[in-house]
DNA sequence: ACGTAAATACCGACCGGTTGGTATTTAAAG
DNA sequence: CTTTAAATACCAACCGGTCGGTATTTACGT
């Protein structure tokens, strides 16, 4: 509603400081004075345009649900014309992802979520929003592989959708307790290992995840 | 004003609120008020077994893993002859665990964790200690079920051990997200399916995840 | 095209409740 | 009497949020 090309509006700013602060210092202990420091604002232009912080970190948590919905629409792992490999190249996707510091590969949602979940509905379901919402774009494929080359019923598309997102999240964990990024990339690993046995028998060709 | 009968020290029982407070509303929303009234202690008390807040989040990591390494020690999944059989009892047995609230079931560490990575090493590192010697509890049943069937050499016994952590932090994320503990559940049935995978072909029993 | 009024964007000083932490005191134990 | 445990009173910094005001854009009548 506002904005021509150019310049950044502070709304835009202050949205991207989440990410950069809350990712790094969690939601509670983040304060308002930082975010308008990170940001280049003022106080009084972070109350204009949000209502509050909690206001601000449910725009915050959309925020980063469509900025890497963007991302993820626009990475190379949907090219393979079978499906399974899509799928398989998405984890490959994100484990390629775990790289530099800590708190920039992390997920926003999965970071709040911990700490809002009790308090604030409002910041929770826009977390469990992105999140699902994120795994809906995984289903299609995953439901493709099944048609193609079947699966024993005991599971669902929707639910091993969901499944790499609690791993991710999990091997996110792990990494931040442990200090060690590749923590993740050995849990990520195991991921793709299921995903491969799921499936085993099958056209799989086999690309091991290094 | 002593209390006669269940003499619970005033340490034990700030320690204990921990386990509450904590994992419902994280730790920097956590306030040492609030603390105290869950204990019955006053702030006195609470700055006399601790020198500050950060260094009773450090006893409460250290707490928790001492509670619930016992509860582990005790608990039924051991039972199973056969190594592997062990292992899926235990994620069976984590599984059960998922019940009732969800500041409940869920785990003390992880939640702190992502709190605390970027400013607080000593809870960091009380935290990982307590995931990394919980997983390490694991490595024996897996690596003698590795001997026992065999497997391909692409992985460890205690990356998969960590890899069942990884998956119940991230299910436990994905309940807090949600809101649904059946979230979780789904999560570690499909962790289960994947051990069952690991070593099919092998002399699984194959009793099916309920 | 132009003046103007209203809306929007942004600023920074300030407020009052909260918070982690301290100083002092009292109670009980050995 | 000394040590340890725990209570009361208190504080200074902090933090989310408010408020009055200014700069900039948009809307519109003429």
């Amino acid at each position: 509603m506002t904005q021509a090309g150019s310049r950044v509006s502070a709304r835009d700013k202050l949205l991207d400081a989440a990410l950069k602060i809350v990712r790094a210092k969690g939601y509670s202990a983040t304060n308002v004075d930082e975010i308008c420091a990170e940001a280049g604002v003022t106080k009084g232009g972070f109350f204009h345009h949000f209502k509050s912080k909690e206001d601000w970190a449910v725009a915050a948590a959309n925020h980063w649900s469509e900025t890497t919905a963007g991302l993820f629409a626009e990475a190379p792992y949907h090219q393979p014309a079978d499906p399974l490999q899509r799928v398989l190249a998405y984890v490959a996707f994100r484990k390629d992802l775990v790289a530099g510091e800590l708190a920039e590969f992390s997920c926003l949602l999965g970071t709040m979520t911990q700490e809002v979940f009790g308090t604030s509905p409002a910041i929770q379901s826009a977390c469990w929003q992105g999140i699902a919402g994120h795994a809906d774009t995984l289903v299609a494929d995953i439901q493709a592989a099944m048609d193609t080359y079947g699966s024993d019923g005991s599971w669902t598309a929707q639910s091993l959708a969901l499944h790499t997102q609690a791993v991710l999240q999990g091997a996110f964990i792990l990494a931040k307790a442990s200090g060690d990024p590749q923590q993740a990339k050995d849990s990520i690993d195991h991921l793709y290992r299921y995903i491969e046995l799921l499936f085993r028998g099958a056209g799989t060709v086999d690309t091991a995840a290094t």
